[in-house]
This record gives structure tokens, sequence and C-alpha cells, in this order.
DNA sequence: TTTCATTTCCGAAACGTTTCGGATTTGATT
DNA sequence: AATCAAATCCGAAACGTTTCGGAAATGAAA
């Protein structure tokens, strides 16, 4: 391996000088780098990164800690985020640590054990919880970290996210304008910040329009399909008169109500109104339904390169502090919408 | 940060000393190594993975590189075996560093600069093609790797795979023994191994019997459903007498190549017997087809452990030496296949 | 008490880089 | 020719660990 000393020996340099030339300082004349450039080359040198983090205290990692064996397809969005991260990192001249711990693995432990080996710059967390212990305790470390969600409402760390009350409400208002007033919402699983705030929206969106809560017309649960099955079935059996409308958390969820509900022999939309929120996900597309689906969109992979932008500008201070961001999702109506017979 | 030496003053050893307690090395007293490892938790020193990689010259992190954002469900099998992989590496104390590089990047200068950079232990690598540059490179640049399949038969590099040529050539003495004799291939995408293996026992199998070979009955590409639904429908429209049995290269293209029989108003197993290779991904389940699949089956998932295991017997010189394996296959008799009609 | 092996310890060097503070050279200006 | 600022360079220290070679302490055997 060649190191900067055989560089420096080989150009008649100082190590200080050669070191210098290849980060581009400015006290460097040009010739010299230059000269540094092609003896680099010709020698194959190349940094050692080990060796210059002990120096830097920074490492050029980043680590995204995952709890369990990811599944397909409730995972599906987890994978699409991950692969998408990880070519921005690795754009970014970023290491891309991928930890899957065992299920159930206590994350405090994990993330502390993480942050005291000193070989990270800084984390992403996804599938925010509504009480994250993750966030706090990072926050007390003074580690650079980001959140893909959100951990209360305006919090202080860095994220990027949807905005998923607004999303909620809006999908809500669109339905009581159509004159809607039963109106059942397939979500994501408890506890997970994303879901509750889609509840808030919901139930704020409901209060707007006068219409009494029903906890019956909220089902949760992981978001595929066969869940949708379950639960839109079970809802119509539950409840009568029936939901004339049917709001999904996303497009998979919309998948197994569309299966559901002609099973049911229920008309989307003349019997029932489906509105969904479309993540934008490569595996499946709301083009393809039929009654063309009526949505809110927000594409996830708009947020690949800004969380890695906000991370990297938190871990080098030397860039300005790229703000967190919370994203507009679009309104499409299409064909699954309708009036109230 | 608490350090070595904060350490070794609050305790009056050596920093030597310390360094040795903390590693369990045996020239220090069982008393000091209590004494030690209790001022450690007091402290709360944790080692700097980063100052002892340089010195020891090992970083404790292995990498893996793929090309291209993974958009599903093409590389289903991708995920799980990164999550895996992820999850077996963590427990035995390495990180796993997962690169995705723009599609089309060339492998050559991604790998060479990933080793010069010095922070790998070792490499994956998967999705091998028939002459990998990736094999040849890494070999002569001496690094740690593993690949998930193999490159060449009986190759020198260590590996882990599954019994493809062994497997396609059961499957088609399978379907010769209930007599059929124009058997169709839906195979993966050329120039993989995995692929080329598959169609190297194909031909053997239908040389056994034989039965000649006519290459209107392969058909390569991605392997998924809606693939397989157009290469069996072009397959019984190209060919005349139609093939009588179908050979599936994994889960996906079967249940592809039931639903386009269905649409050929074919029957399995009275007009067609089907049989496949069941990869055991979490995603999909041969159990749940109907008929019931008839396969060969070797889980992917007995693989991640095994190819952690060979990849840090490789990187460390102090462990004794896991083989490469092949592991054998199932074969699981259901009632998509039968005799000739 | 002496000897010698065993156990337990330690100082110093090394890993390859960056950076601090200062030194030298250059070339324009007086 | 002297002066001074700007441009270019350099030595040495530092980052936190491991390891090499040897030293000191211990205790049993002579």
């Amino acid at each position: 391996m060649t190191t900067l000393k055989d560089l420096s020996r080989h150009l008649g340099l100082s190590v200080t000088q050669v070191s210098r030339a290849i980060n581009d300082h400015d006290d460097v004349s040009a010739s010299t780098k230059e000269r540094v450039r092609e003896a680099a080359k010709e020698l194959g040198y190349s940094v050692n990164l080990t060796a210059r983090s002990l120096v830097t205290g920074r490492t050029g990692m980043v680590c995204l800690i995952r709890d369990g064996h990811l599944n397909l397809p409730e995972h599906t969005s987890g994978f699409e985020v991950i692969s998408g991260l990880s070519m921005e990192f690795s754009q970014r001249g970023y290491q891309f640590n991928l930890q899957m711990t065992p299920e159930g693995t206590d994350p405090v432990k994990v993330y502390k054990k993480a942050v005291a080996s000193g070989s990270f710059d800084g984390f992403i967390l996804t599938d925010a919880t509504v009480n994250d212990e993750r966030v706090a305790l990072l926050e007390e470390l003074g580690v650079p970290f980001v959140v893909h969600g959100r951990v209360g409402e305006d919090p202080k760390h860095a994220y990027f996210d949807i905005d998923n009350y607004g999303v909620a409400l809006h999908q809500v208002r669109h339905l009581t304008k159509l004159g809607h007033k039963r109106i059942g919402l397939l979500n994501g699983r408890d506890g997970y910040v994303y879901s509750e705030s889609r509840i808030d929206g919901y139930k704020d969106g409901l209060a707007e329009a006068g219409i009494a809560f029903d906890d019956r017309l909220i089902r949760s649960g992981p978001m595929i399909e066969d869940q949708a099955l379950i639960s839109t079935i079970a809802m119509f059996q539950d409840i009568n008169p029936a939901p004339t409308a049917l709001i999904c958390s996303n497009i998979l969820l919309a998948k197994g109500a569309y299966h559901a509900l002609s099973a049911l022999n229920l008309s989307i939309p003349q019997d029932v109104s489906v509105i969904a929120h479309d993540d934008v996900l490569s595996s499946i597309r709301a083009s393809a339904f039929y009654p063309a689906l009526t949505v809110t969109k927000s594409p996830f992979e708009d947020g690949y390169s800004v969380i890695a932008d906000i991370l990297c500008s938190r871990i080098d201070p030397s860039q300005k502090d790229v703000e967190s961001v919370e994203v507009p999702f679009k309104f499409i109506e299409r064909a699954s919408t309708d009036k109230l017979a």
C-alpha cells in the first residue's frame, strides 16, 4: 500500500505538503498539485480513510438501524428507502451502513453502542413512533441524525416528512364535500407517527363537517393487501348502514379494498367512493387501478436526496444547514370518488 | 470521550496493560481484568474502532455493492439477502456496508476504489455473471470475498451456492420419466451464472432422454410474474404441438405461468405439468398454489449464516477456514405434475 | 539464601493521516 | 539594494490504539 510518506519521498516534498496538495488546500502551488496528482496516480496512492478518521474525528460513515427481518410486501417502502438512501450517500462520498437487529432488540442499547463505537458520523431514523426513545437519546448524545418522518409536532430535530395530517384532512374534506358522512379509514399500524397523524387529520376533517366520530370506522394494521381485504370486509359487516367512502393510507391497501368491495358486490364509486394516498413506489402504480384511483400523492423518492443533504449538512459544519422539510402533497381526482348517491 | 489513557490514569496502570486487559490477553491477572472492566463501565469507556483499525489493519467492516436501484418485485430476493446478511454480520460484530451504485456504473472502478479506501475487510458478491470481472479483480488484489452463487464450475473462490445444474437436471428427469417430451423452461435473465447452469442441466436432462433441443422452449427474462405471463403465452402460441410441461426457475414465474395457462384454458396437470424451483422467500409461499406445486427446493435463508461464516473465516486468519458449500435441494412432488396423458 | 521459571507488568514505537505554528522563497514596491 | 506582503513550504505533534521487547515481581525449588 502506498502512503503519503512514499509519495513525499518520491517527490522530494514534505508529507505535509503532499497531504495539503491532495486535499486541495490553497497554500500549495498549482504546479505542485499537478505533480502530486500524477505521482499519486502513478504509485496508485489512495488516502487511508482510517488514518484520516483518527485525526479528523470523522469517519464518513452514516448508519441506518432497523429492527427485525424485513419481509415483503409490508416493508416494500422500507427497502426502497434503503436502496435510495444508500445511493444518495454513496454519491456524496459517504458510506452507508445498514444494521439489521434481531426482532425486539432494545433500540436504546443498540444506538448507544453504535454511537460509542465512534464509527458513525450520523444516523438516519425511519419508522418513527409516537414516543420515540431514539430521538431523545441521540439528541442527548449530541449526534447528528435525521428522521424520515418526525416525532412530535414541529420538532427540533432534523427531518423529512410528508404532510400526513394534511393528507388525511384533505381526503376527508373531499369526501364530505361530495356528501359522504360514513367514511372508513384503512390505516397503518398503531403507534407510528404517520399513522397517528393521519388519524388526527381524519378526525379534524370529520369535526369540520359536523360528523360524529365512530371508532369502528378506523382499522389499523400492516399496510398490505391482505390486511385491507380483511379490514374492509369486517368493517362492512360490522357497520349498518355501511360506509359510503373509504380512505386507504397507501396504494397496497387500496388494492385490497378494491378486491374486498368487489367481493362484497359493491361498485366503485357508485356504492363506495375510494380515495388513497400514493407514495409512488416503483413496485405498484396507482394508474393501474380500475376504476382509476383518486389519490393524494407525495413521492417517497423525493426524500432520499433531501435526507442525505440534511444529514450531510449536520455532519459537516462547513456546509450551510439544510432545513427540515415537510413536502406538500398533490391531489389527483380520478374516477374512484363521486357524489353520494 | 474516554480513552485508554484516561482509564490507565484512573487505575494507576499502564496503557498497555489496560489495553491487554480489555482484549482479554492472558498475561494480565484476573483481578486486574476485573478492575479494568469496572472502571471501563464507570467511565463509559468503549474502544475507538478507528484507532484500533489503524494499527491492526482491520476495520471490522464488510461491503456489498449492488448496481442500480433495486425495484420490486424483481429484486425481492436481493432484498431478502441484504436483510439477512446484514443481520448475520451484525451478530458477528461486523459492520455491514451497502453501497448502491447508479445503474451501469463500471464495477471494476467501484471495487478498485472500495478496496483502495482500505475501509473494508471483505466483500460479498451477488448476481454473479458468467465472466464476472469482479472475481478476477478481487482475487488479484488479494482481498477476502465470498460469492453468493459462483463463477465457473468448481471455482477456487469462496462461495455459497445452490445446485442449479442439479435442480434443472432433476426437474427434467422427473418430467421425462412421466413421459413428457416437449418441456418449456421459464428462466432468469441471460448471462447470470445461475441461469446458465439451469440451462445446462436442462439440456443434459433432455439429452439423457434422447430428446432434441428446441431453443424456442427456453424463455429468459426478469423473474417476475408478468414476464412469465408473457413468456408462457408466447411460447404456447409459437410452438405447435404445444409443450406439455413447464419448468419455472422460481415461484414468481410459476405464479405467472399458472395465470397464463388458465387464460389459455389449459389445466394443470391434465394439459400441462408445471414444476418450479422454490427459493423459499418469505413473500410468496409455494404452498399457496392450486393445484399444489411440485418443486425442487433450497431455501435462500440457509445461506446467510454460511456466507457470513465463510467470509469471517477468510478475514480472520485465526479462525479455521469454513469451506464453500453447494447446498443440496429437496424434491417435493405435489399435484402440478402428472404422467403425460 | 540463591536460582529460575512463571506471572504480571511497562515504555516506546508504530499505524497514516491532518494541522499548528512558523520558516523560507518569490517578486513587486520602494 | 532594501523592504514587505504574498505565496509556498516544512517539522513536529497529535489522534487512540496495539504490540514488541524486555523488566519487575512472585513463588517454588534448590
